[in-house]
DNA sequence: AGCAGTGATGTTTTT
DNA sequence: CATCACTGCT
């Protein structure tokens, strides 16, 4: 007979915490925090403490018992995923640690990584960039195309972003053409071609590109019931960041994760929908709800980051938009000052004024770390930095190219991933054309034979013997051939490096500032002691994102943070400037021909100025001769020139002769 | 046939 | 600045 006990019963708002839930958020973030089973919307506005409620939901739930390891909380970059971890594990004990946080694509190969079989991988699978991913779709680009349409044919960029769109917004090749590329659409049978090809290249390569991690734990949940029963039973809370930011693919691997309990809790905003260059929708954060046959909604729309001042500005902004936002966002009288709108002559004069600011700004004792720069493309910052280097002022750029994303860096890696997979043949395509006299037709010849399994790094001798003529080519083979040891991760990459100078003494004529950059690379490999970790971390989550970042002395010093709009998502600070609002390029004028992506440059807009806490100055150079439309820039960016002049103080720029000069 | 050098071209935003 | 098509070179 089953023996009887009397449990206490308690109810949820009268337990007792170590954190004091109730005081520590006001009563919107709170309901949301209480939150217990089934799923949930969070619509919490810029600003309004969206990290602090994930944050302290976490630790609410492991206070109630909740094993921390079935707790997934998916983020949109890295950076904020260890900024939220390490706020839980402060507020609550080490307990949070054991939570699992990542981005959608680290999470997908996490569990691919262990579920390869399942999917038809081996476990040496490599990850492939988008550029990678490009470049192999050129490959088999010019392997299909007749030479007579070559001109008018999508170029690989453009076939790499028309596959990528198909595949987040899990929509035919077809209604992308028709959607995005008309011009392309009497290609639709050829392009699909290309695509099944690419497809079986990879897989015969072993190698995945960012959106293979998602399609294929999509087709593992779906198609693999083991796996999903044991996934489903091991997360058993989800929550996602950024919601407004994930596209269809993503929201139907969340539905699937969701299980049968559906304990699954999205926060975002619409009104910060930034990425529908990657397949986001800004209005799919409303069809959350209703894939549920039950889902609370709560909002949030207090603000705590921005004076009164800013915000009014801010909602300004988006109250303009042609789609209407749902959300007002309010604060506590938090008086400040006006932002600022200010007219710079040209570039040069935009520049020198953001420096001598900050350099007035540090004077009055804020600090470096308190300031941001903002812009809309990372070139944009191009001027500034050399402004940032002659004045002395430290800082980190976000954003736009990143230290391993150039050539030589690129190159390095091959070589690894060689180790790590011989058969990734992306990599292989890659080496093999920096190979004095070797060039596609060979290069060809080689990867064909090493996906048919015919030739490997020890019999490329027998197998093709005329190869053995090339010293470079054996060389190479040689190089690969080596029995590193796989943990010893610096070593091999110096050896590596050993062997690319001479490549490099060739063919660059910087190569003093590409081997400091190599150096740094090895650094780098220092702090891995597994090929496979390195690998991914290489290809997932860059540990930093400028060259001059990450110097040894440079580490403890305050630095300022200039970034792209898109990087600075999420984040905050008392001070930010907001560069180039001038109308053509904020929003640019490829941006203004459908009413879509101009709405889409206003929530970006509305992005850059909700970071500003305290001071918010928006600068246009004027007197811009804008080479494409051939005209002259001098007129503020459209979302400035839409809204009352009551909401801005505005100001013109005059060199003053007696400051120290301005010129030279 | 296959490779390398040359001159015009265009250019967001990120995992 | 990197990519692309073209042309001349081996």
């Amino acid at each position: 007979m089953k023996k009887l006990r009397l449990k206490k019963k308690t109810n949820l708002a009268s337990r007792e915490y170590s954190v004091d839930y109730k005081t520590s958020l006001n009563e919107e973030q709170y309901k949301a925090v209480m939150h217990d089973k089934g799923a949930a919307l969070v619509l919490a506005g810029a600003g309004s403490g969206k990290t602090r409620t994930l944050v302290y939901r976490v630790s609410r739930l492991i206070e109630d018992g909740i094993d921390p390891r079935s707790i997934l909380l998916l983020t949109f970059t890295r950076k904020a995923s260890s900024e939220m971890l390490s706020r839980i594990t402060s507020l609550l004990d080490t307990r949070a640690g054991k939570i699992t946080t990542g981005t959608f694509h680290s999470f997908a190969l996490k569990l691919l990584k262990r579920y390869c079989k399942q999917i038809g991988f081996s476990q040496e699978f490599s990850i492939i960039d988008q550029q990678d991913s490009a470049d192999t779709i050129d490959l088999i680009r010019g392997r299909h195309l007749p030479p007579s349409i070559k001109k008018r044919f999508p170029k690989k960029n453009t076939l790499q972003k028309i596959l990528s769109l198909s595949i987040n917004k899990r929509e035919s090749t077809l209604t992308i053409l028709e959607e995005f590329y008309p011009k392309y659409v009497e290609y639709e049978d050829l392009i699909n071609t290309i695509f099944i090809d690419y497809h079986k290249y990879k897989k015969t390569a072993n190698v995945m590109d960012y959106d293979d991690l998602l399609i294929y734990l999509l087709e593992l949940l779906k198609e693999n019931p083991d796996a999903r029963t044991q996934i489903t039973n091991y997360y058993k809370y989800i929550m996602v960041d950024e919601y407004q930011d994930t596209n269809r693919l993503q929201h139907e691997i969340i539905l699937l994760l969701g299980g049968k309990d559906n304990n699954i809790m999205a926060v975002g905003d619409d009104a910060q929908s930034i990425y529908s260059f990657r397949g986001a929708d800004h209005q799919n954060i409303f069809f959350f709800p209703e894939s549920f046959e039950k889902c609370e909604v709560y909002k949030i729309e207090q603000n705590y980051r921005s004076t009164e001042q800013i915000l009014d500005l801010s909602n300004e902004i988006i109250n303009a938009a042609a789609f209407k936002y749902e959300k007002k966002l309010f604060s506590r009288d938090r008086i400040g000052e006006k932002p600022y709108l200010v007219a710079a002559n040209k570039e040069r004069q935009q520049s020198e004024f953001v420096v001598q600011q900050i350099l007035e700004l540090r004077e009055q004792g804020i600090e470096l770390e308190d300031i941001a720069v903002l812009f809309r493309s990372s070139y944009h910052a191009f001027d500034l930095e050399i402004e940032l280097n002659k004045s002395n002022i430290p800082y980190i750029k976000f954003g736009g190219m990143k230290f391993i994303e150039t050539a030589h860096i690129k190159d390095l890696i091959s070589y690894m991933r060689l180790l790590f997979n011989p058969k990734d043949v992306v990599a292989w395509q890659r080496v093999l054309m920096l190979v004095d006299g070797v060039g596609p037709a060979t290069t060809r010849k080689i990867i064909e034979n090493i996906s048919d399994n015919r030739l490997n790094i020890s019999n490329y001798k027998e197998v093709l013997p005329n190869l053995n003529k090339n010293i470079g080519i054996s060389n190479l083979f040689k190089l690969v051939a080596k029995n590193f040891d796989p943990n010893d991760i610096t070593y091999a990459a110096s050896e590596m490096a050993f062997y690319y100078k001479e490549y490099m003494d060739e063919k660059y004529d910087n190569v003093n500032k590409r081997w400091r950059d190599i150096e740094t690379f090895l650094q780098i490999t220092d702090q891995y002691s597994d090929l496979p970790t390195f690998l991914n971390d290489m290809a997932l989550d860059p540990p930093i994102n400028s060259l001059d970042e990450l110097e040894p002395e440079s580490k403890e010093e305050e630095y300022l943070t200039i970034s792209t709009i898109h990087s600075a998502k999420g984040l905050e600070w008392k001070v930010v400037f907001l560069i180039w609002s001038t109308e053509g390029k904020f929003p640019s004028a490829k941006s203004t021909h459908t009413i879509d992506s101009v709405e889409e440059e206003r929530r970006l807009f509305y992005v850059a100025v909700t970071r500003a806490k305290d001071y918010l100055y928006i600068v246009y150079p004027f007197g811009i001769f804008d080479r494409e439309s051939g005209m002259v820039l001098s007129e503020p960016s459209r979302f400035i020139r839409e809204i009352g002049d009551e909401f801005l103080e505005k100001f013109i720029l005059t060199e003053d002769e007696d400051d120290e000069g301005i010129d030279d």
